[in-house]
DNA sequence: CCGGATGTTCACCT
DNA sequence: GAGGTGAACATCCG
């Protein structure tokens, strides 16, 4: 997906449909449906209007009044999720035209989900490799804090004391909600933190620290356009070496995830 | 042809 | 229970 950045820039571009009426909620078919309720989605949110667009982690969030008569929906939420090739479409143009696919192939057959409106104008899901999903009131609770306003508080508490690698525990959206796989290796790389340290080995004040720059981190590639635009990023490759140190940057599998990071200044 | 990809979930181990 | 691994999902790309 989309990391929490790319989903940001979703959220923005889904301000424009606040106020709006929902005409109709079309779905490419069943499986695309993640189920919490027994309650049909389009039926629900059909004639109500979007009252807020939010976002916590990845995770989008429109809330939905339904107050004429004869709904009986009264506030509802509809969550999107990304997958990792999910794009959001409002009113025909996408805040980001890059991402894991480039724009150009874009096609019709990807459309998974198209929410139109009374007043005109849709919001429609691309999702090729269709990892992504939409789902009636979404359990945001299951959810840790977002990653943009990360304290140290929060991250010391979403670390916990396991032994458990460092990068496991930020990439655990239950934790800690928004960091995907490519921010996550620029974060500890700028941190100067191994992604393999076992997480409740970390002093309290590299906890601190490291809070501070996963905000950091978040703002300045929210500035430069996208989770793919880390420092570490362009050497994120076999043989690639550290920009800092000129290191030759170790590759591993972490929680499951390619990692890459530089052994020189990365502890 | 093969391996890997910005994500999540589940089965199966230790 | 905690934590790890690998597979699965479906499609594209180098």
């Amino acid at each position: 997906m989309p990391e929490g950045i790319e989903v940001e820039y979703y959220r923005r571009a889904a301000e424009a449909v606040v106020g709006r009426v929902i005409e109709n909620l079309w779905v490419v078919d069943d499986a695309y449906v993640r189920a919490s309720t027994a309650r049909g989605l389009a039926e629900v949110v059909r004639g109500g209007a979007v009252a807020a667009v939010r976002r916590r982690g990845k995770l989008l969030v429109l809330d939905v009044v339904c107050s004429g008569p004869g709904q009986d929906c009264g506030s509802v939420s509809v969550g999107f999720r990304f997958g990792m090739t999910g794009r959001l479409v409002v009113d025909g143009s996408a805040p980001i035209d890059r991402l894991l696919y480039s724009a150009a192939n874009d096609q019709p057959a990807h459309r998974r989900v198209e929410v139109s409106f009374v007043e005109g104008g849709s919001m429609e899901v691309l999702d090729p490799r269709r990892l992504g999903a939409v789902e009636l009131e979404p359990d945001e609770g299951a959810l840790g804090p977002d990653a943009y306003s990360l304290s140290g508080p929060e991250l010391s508490a979403a670390l916990g004391r396991g032994s458990g690698p460092l990068k496991s525990r930020l990439l655990d959206q239950a934790r800690v909600a928004g960091i995907g796989n490519l921010i996550c290796d620029e974060v500890l790389f700028r941190a100067g933190v191994s992604p393999v340290r076992p997480a409740g080995e970390l002093e309290p004040n590299e906890v601190i620290d490291l809070a501070a720059v996963v905000r950091d981190t978040f703002a300045d590639l929210d500035a430069r356009g996208g989770a793919h635009t880390g420092d570490l990023q362009a050497e994120r490759q076999r043989g690639g070496v550290c920009p800092l140190d000129g290191g030759v940057l170790m590759r591993a599998s972490v929680g499951g995830r390619t990692t890459y990071w530089c052994p020189v200044h990365q502890r």
